[in-house]
RNA sequence: CGCGGGGUAGAGCAGCCAGGUAGCUCGUCGGGCUCAUAACCCGGAGGUCGCACGUUCGAAUCGUGCCCCCGCAA
C-alpha cells in the first residue's frame, strides 16, 4: 500500500511520523509551499515539510492542487492522508486513489468542520472535544466518520496544549485506520447534520463579558493569534489567563503584585487572574516576572475595545 | 526604505531628555523570627550598562556606525 501524506502545520507532524514509523510506504509528502514569514519576510518551511526532509520523504508543494494532477496521478499512490494541508481537495483529486482520502480532522464530527476546530471548542466553553477520522468526499469535512477518540478539554489547556493531545490521537488513530482499511475492515457511517467554525483571529479581549468567556477567549488564541489588551497606551499579548474571584469595573486592575495573588482583572461578571503575558515589544513572560518591573497598578484599568 | 518598542546583575524593570558613587522588584546565598511558610526581618554575592569609534577632566547618559531581540502590519 503506497500513500501520500498532505499536510502542513505542527498539529500534522506526529501523524506523519507515526505513519513513518508504522512502516507505511510514504511515495510523497505534499504541503503548502514556503511563506514569507516575520518582518524580513524570510522564507520558511512549513513544520510538515521539515519532518518530512527529516525522514528523507520527497515533499510536493503546488500552489494549487488541482493544477499538479498529473504529476500526482504519475506516482501512482493508492491512497492518501490529509491532516491539515490547507488546500480543499477537487473531485478530480479525490478521484485519483483507489482506496480513498483520509482526514484526520481535529473535532467529534460533525461538529466544527472548517478551519480552527481546536480553539473554537475552547472559546465555547466545551467540556471535551476529538478527533475524527474520515473519508474526504467534495464537502467541506462531511466525509462518513470512521474512527474517532474523545479528548477532554481542560480548564488549563489553551489551543497550543490541547493541539498537542489531539495531535498525538490523530497520529494514533490513523496508524489504526490504515490499519484497518489495508485490512478491508473499514466500518462507516455518514455524518448527518454538522456545524462549520470558521478560523480564529487576533481579538481584543472584552472585559465586560464573563471571567469565563474572558479566559476561553485568551486560551483559544493561545498561543496564536492571541487576545490582547491595552492599558496605558500599551498593547499586552495574553497568553493564559484563569477565572477567580474578584469584581470592580470592566478591565479594572484588582490586584497586580505577588502579595495579592497576582496580575488580576475584573470583568462583567467575576475576574481573571492573568497568568502569562507579552507587552508589546517586549517578550513572552511569566506574569510574576512581569510585574516586578511593575508596569501595571492596581486601579488602572484597560480599555474597553471598541465594538 | 511598511509602523513601532527594546538591549543596564540569573529574571522583570528604572536611571538617559538637563553627563559626575550602578538603583528598584524578584530570585539566589547566609543569618534571624516562627509550630510552620511561598510570609516577615537582617546581611552578602552577583553588572564588559549590546559592540566599536568619537566628544569630554569624566559617558549607561551626548554624537556616528554596526550587531541583536521583540510587538503590529503584510
Amino acid at each position: 500500500m503506497k500513500l501520500i501524506f498532505a499536510g502542513t502545520p505542527v498539529f500534522s507532524v506526529k501523524s506523519l511520523e507515526a505513519i513513518f514509523r508504522a512502516g507505511y510506504e510514504i511515495d510523497a509528502v505534499l504541503t503548502m509551499p514556503d511563506k514569507p514569514q516575520g518582518r524580513k519576510q524570510t522564507l520558511l518551511p512549513s513544520p510538515v515539510k521539515e519532518a518530512a526532509l527529516r525522514l528523507g520523504l520527497p515533499v510536493l508543494q503546488p500552489v494549487r492542487l488541482r493544477e499538479e494532477l498529473s504529476a500526482l496521478a504519475d506516482r501512482g499512490a493508492d491512497l492518501m492522508v490529509t491532516c491539515a494541508y490547507g488546500q480543499i481537495l477537487t473531485r478530480e483529486v479525490l478521484e485519483l486513489f483507489p482506496l480513498g482520502v483520509w482526514n484526520v480532522h481535529a473535532s467529534l464530527l460533525p461538529a466544527y468542520r472548517g478551519a480552527a476546530p481546536i480553539a473554537r471548542a475552547i472559546l465555547d466553553g466545551c467540556s471535551e472535544t476529538g478527533i475524527t477520522i474520515m473519508k474526504t468526499d467534495v464537502g467541506l469535512d462531511t466525509g462518513d466518520i470512521f474512527l474517532q477518540e474523545r479528548i477532554p478539554i481542560l480548564r488549563s489547556d489553551t489551543c497550543g496544549s490541547l493541539s498537542e493531545r489531539l495531535s498525538a490521537s490523530g497520529a494514533k488513530l490513523i496508524v489504526e485506520a490504515l490499519g484497518k482499511i489495508s485490512r478491508g475492515e473499514e466500518i462507516l457511517r455518514a455524518q448527518g447534520e454538522g456545524t462549520k467554525c470558521g478560523k480564529v483571529v487576533r481579538t481584543a479581549v472584552d472585559f465586560s463579558r464573563s471571567a469565563r468567556e474572558v479566559s476561553a477567549l485568551i486560551r483559544a488564541l493561545s498561543p496564536a493569534p492571541l487576545a490582547y489588551a491595552v492599558c496605558d497606551g500599551r498593547e499586552y499579548n495574553l497568553f493564559f489567563a484563569e477565572e477567580t474571584e474578584g469584581s470592580g469595573a470592566c478591565g479594572e486592575i484588582l490586584a497586580a503584585s505577588r502579595r495579592e495573588g497576582g496580575l488580576i482583572v475584573a470583568c462583567g461578571e467575576g475576574a481573571v487572574q492573568i497568568t502569562e503575558l507579552q507587552p508589546a515589544g517586549g517578550k513572552r513572560m511569566s506574569a510574576a516576572d512581569f510585574l516586578n518591573g511593575n508596569k501595571l497598578q492596581k486601579g488602572m484599568r484597560f480599555d474597553q475595545p471598541v465594538l
